[in-house]
RNA sequence: GCGGGCGUGGUGGAAUUGGUAGACACGCUGGAUUUAGGUUCCAGUGGCGCAAGCCGUGGGGGUUCAAAUCCCUCCGCCCGCACCA
């Protein structure tokens, strides 16, 4: 045999991406007879080359649209970037080049990439973020959303780095300190913009139950996300008058039935109480700062012990005013949480207890354990939080916690303290108001501008976009925005006079979170044109990264409401089916020192990984999802220039679940790319034989066999790629190629078999085109079609090649398989028992006893109980 | 701490949802061809056993004619949230 002729990806596929180019293949069109689908992957953040989580990400999502285009659907699968945030302006400050030329630079050269892939995408769509006609239209859905009461502004804690002049993000503070500039991170009260997201608290929960396609793990995070608890509101009334000028405190709880077990009340550091009281007392003054500082960290919450200041004022019980109770200033109360202030039950709740135990407070329980005795019960180190019936307790004694909650509810509801009802019932949501504003240059600007007779006022519609000013400088720290000479200055559109613009951005969250429907007419001159999007969403299925499961989505699914008020939409939920990838890993490096090294800088020789150059021993480390820093990354672009788009495609969906990490390895790719080349050597080798012998049933029952594994697999991998079961439906796809080999050296040549293995191979083609697209395409005009498989149908599968007229079935003796039997396949039940008892294996194992029973599954197996 | 998920050969993973465990792939072993090698092709590959056979889905127990799948319990790993009253 000669050296079999190779498959030459790179030129191949280049071919054929020019074809569908100059096709138009992908374009799509929003009127059209076919139902819709729209697919869609999570936006790239441009931060300069693709990465294997993009490829991943993206190969899914196309495997997807071409499928439903196949299956006669007309798909929109649209790309953009996600092009606004700080990597841009980092890259300014370090290198002196401007966000906007990175940004769009790195967007020309990931397209490129992105291009290479092969993905069936309509690229007349693509929007940038950054673009100024994408947050032009963003400044309107600011206005529209101020106008209908979705915005408000106000005071909000900040993380402050003194030395940047900037506001960091939770995540840019580390160990209390500015990530960038190690000073100490203050928390500053600013005066920010904020979407009102906890209007829709109840809504956006609520919608959850009707989101069957989105993954129960999501579903549940956003669930805990929104947090919602029901409780009560209520009352106490103080010995004298607070420092705040109140005669009263309002707590709120949720375990109202164990009043009669309080033993405190405790206020946030930075309840008005609390602030009041410092004012006049220096110690307490100090506990109260010492608490904010320590509200930087987690891991300071973490470890904190409890902590008190008590104040010297004392609040009534609300059922036996003769008993008072303590007040304190406690660490471990939150301001922005209910009312900032608790009533404390040590025996019942673990940070209660903790607090009681350090300042020894009284506790006692109220809630009995079922089958307890109520003399020996005591509280020791643990709170007992579980069920049981209230005891202690007065009037609710004997009265389960459901029960004793509502008594309580329903008395202090009632009871009027100074002529209000003492308590009111209600739900509390740990949600919080969505803070946009950022202190940053490369953002969408917030189109407001502050005057000093009129407050606030909004930029007039006819004035936007409010365009980012080009000549900025990053030498110095802080918003190059906030001291830029001209921009900030205008005229106020109220009353003329000068005023101040606007100089925070938004938050990158708000572009995320719209431009899917932005793609369903991008060039649109309104946010949004209602045929359009209300015809294209809900994205029939979303793709991305599970770290984007509270944030991003939760944003979006807020951001729809929002537009939907507004009428900009007029539909609910964006995403109607949500999958969440797992992330791509691969092994470690690191040298003899400890320093990392890059996959292609190991070898093996002789089975031990030595450095490529120096040959030095090299330690292989966990594997770990690849990030720069541990150098555990393989660069796409070199994959596929070595191998090509199709082979990296089919790794990707081969072997894993989607949904789970994946490890990238050379083996795997290798074993990718020799099916590839196996499948275009096997069509090449028969192609000119088939050339023309015409397409057709066959005779024999050879080629019935194969017109049957042809629906089979047809059918099997129908239903994986509905399920995005990406690695079965591969499975499935090699064993029928498997097949087909074994058919090939006879069935080429024989006129009985040829013609249905000249149509077996056809369906091979479409099958493998979703996922494989460029190979598909040149196979396809291998074998002599017509036109583009992108613009082939899927074929339809025959139900009655689905099944066999007989069947195999198991044979079991006590559960144990002993033999097989084939039979009719629908045989009766009795004759499949006659049958299996006459078999000789059978026979043996009985011993010429009769069987207790015989279990008959038909179609299944057979069990004969002895 | 709370919530969720997972555990199957040397490896990634299949298993029609209670019905032949290990499909498919990687790796490995042997052989053929060509060769400088890779490539390609054929055969084998859960463990123990010469064999009939026995054992086997993290450990233990249970339900069932039948369990990777359902129940109880223990162990291990992973993820999310975290002083939310």
């Amino acid at each position: 045999m000669s050296t079999p002729e190779r498959y030459h990806a790179r030129e191949i596929e280049a071919r054929w991406q020019g074809e569908w180019e100059r096709e138009g293949v992908f374009r799509t069109r929003t009127h059209d007879a076919r139902p819709k689908y729209y697919v869609l992957e999570m936006f790239p953040y441009p931060s300069g080359r693709i990465h294997m989580g993009h490829v991943r990400n993206y190969t899914m999502g196309d495997v997807v649209a071409r499928y439903k285009r196949a299956k006669g659907f007309n798909v929109l699968h649209p790309m953009g970037w996600d092009a606004f945030g700080m990597p841009a302006e980092n890259a300014a400050m370090q290198n002196k080049v401007h966000p906007r030329e990175w940004t769009y630079s790195n967007i020309a050269y990931m397209r490129g990439q992105l291009k290479q892939m092969g993905l069936a995408i309509d690229w007349e769509r693509e929007i940038a973020t950054c673009d100024v006609d994408y947050y032009h239209q963003q400044q309107r859905l600011f206005l529209d959303f101020y106008k209908a009461g979705l915005v408000s502004r106000k005071t909000a804690k900040v993380n402050w780095d003194p030395v940047d002049q900037t506001v960091l993000a939770n995540e840019q503070v580390i160990d209390g300190k500015g990530w960038r500039s190690g000073a100490p991170v203050e928390q500053r009260e600013l005066t920010q913009w904020f979407f009102r997201i906890s209007d829709f608290s109840e809504e956006l929960l609520a919608a959850l139950d009707h989101l069957p396609r989105w993954p129960e793990k999501v579903r549940l995070m956003q669930k805990n996300w929104i947090g919602r608890s029901e409780g009560l509101r209520l009352r106490f009334e103080l010995t004298g008058t607070a420092p705040h000028g109140s005669n009263e405190l309002e707590v709120f709880t949720t375990r109202p039935d164990t009043l009669f077990g309080a033993s405190f009340l405790a206020v946030a550091a930075d309840h008005p109480l609390a602030l009041a009281a410092a004012e006049r007392d220096p110690e307490l003054k100090a506990f109260v700062d010492e608490c904010r500082r320590l509200g930087t960290s987690a891991v300071a919450i973490e470890t904190a012990e409890k902590k008190g200041y008590e104040l010297g004022l004392r609040a009534r019980h609300p059922f036996h005013a003769e008993t008072t109770l303590p007040i304190y200033v406690a660490n471990f109360i939150l301001m922005d949480y209910g009312t900032g202030a608790i009533f404390g039950c040590p025996a019942h709740d673990q940070r209660d207890l903790d607090f009681a135990r350090a300042y020894r407070l009284p506790v006692k329980p109220v809630v009995l354990p079922p089958h307890t005795d109520p003399n020996t019960f005591a509280i020791g180190d643990e709170a007992y939080t579980g069920p049981g019936t209230i005891y202690n307790s007065s009037f609710l004694d004997g009265l389960s916690i459901e029960d004793a909650k509502d008594i309580v509810a329903s008395r202090l509801e009632h009871h009027a303290l100074r002529g209000t009802p003492q308590a009111e019932r209600q739900v509390n949501y740990r949600l919080r108001d969505w803070g946009i504003s950022r202190q940053r240059y490369w953002g969408c600007p917030i189109p407001m501008i502050h005057c000093e007779r009129c407050g606030t006022v909004p930029v007039p519609q006819r004035d936007l976009p409010v365009e980012l000013p080009a000549d900025v400088s990053f030498d110095r720290p802080g918003n190059p925005l906030d001291r830029h000479p001209t921009w900030t200055k205008v005229d106020c559109p109220e009353c003329g006079a000068p005023a101040r613009r606007e100089t925070d951005t938004m938050d990158t969250f708000v572009d995320s979170s719209w431009y899917f429907a932005r793609f369903t007419a991008p060039r649109a001159t309104a946010p949004t044109e209602l045929d359009a999007v209300d015809h294209w969403l809900p994205v029939d299925q979303y793709i991305g990264g599970v770290e984007h499961a509270i944030l991003h989505l939760l944003y979006s699914r807020f951001f729809v409401r929002a537009m939907k008020v507004t009428g900009h939409i007029r539909l609910e939920e964006p995403f109607a089916g949500l999958f969440t990838q797992g992330m791509v890993t691969h092994e470690t490096y690191k040298d003899a020192k400890g320093g990392w090294l890059f996959p292609e800088e190991v070898v093996l020789r002789d089975g031990v990984a030595v450095h490529a150059q120096t040959g030095d021993p090299v330690s292989i480390g966990p594997i770990e999802s690849m990030s720069k820093s541990k150098k555990n990354v393989v660069d796409p672009t070199a994959i596929i220039s070595e191998y090509g788009a199709d082979t990296a495609r089919w790794f990707m969906l081969s072997d894993t679940p989607p949904e789970r990490d994946m490890q990238w390895t050379e083996a795997g790719v290798e074993g990718a790319h020799r099916f590839v080349q196996r499948t275009w050597r096997m069509i090449q080798d028969v192609a000119a034989d088939l050339r023309t012998v015409k397409e057709g049933d066959g005779s024999g029952s050879e080629a019935e066999a194969l017109t049957k594994a042809m629906h089979r697999t047809l059918h099997a991998v129908e239903r994986d790629i509905e399920d995005l079961g990406f690695n079965r439906a591969v499975a499935r796809i090699y064993e029928y190629t498997n097949t087909l080999q074994r058919v090939i050296p006879q069935g080429a040549s024989d006129p009985a078999i040829a013609p249905a293995l000249k149509r077996a191979l056809r369906y091979l083609v479409v099958m493998i085109a979703p996922m494989m697209p460029h190979l598909a395409e040149e196979c396809w005009s291998l074998l002599g079609n017509r036109g583009l498989v992108a613009e082939t149908d899927w074929p339809t599968v025959n139900p009655a090649m689905l099944v066999d007229s007989t069947v195999t079935l198991p044979v079991q003796i006590n559960g144990k398989k002993r033999a097989e039997i084939v039979v009719d396949r629908d045989a009766s039940s009795d004759d499949i028992e006659a049958a299996v008892l006459a078999l000789e294996d059978v026979r043996k194992h009985l011993g010429g006893a009769a069987p207790k029973k015989v279990i008959v599954v038909p179609q299944r197996i057979v069990n004969v109980v002895a």
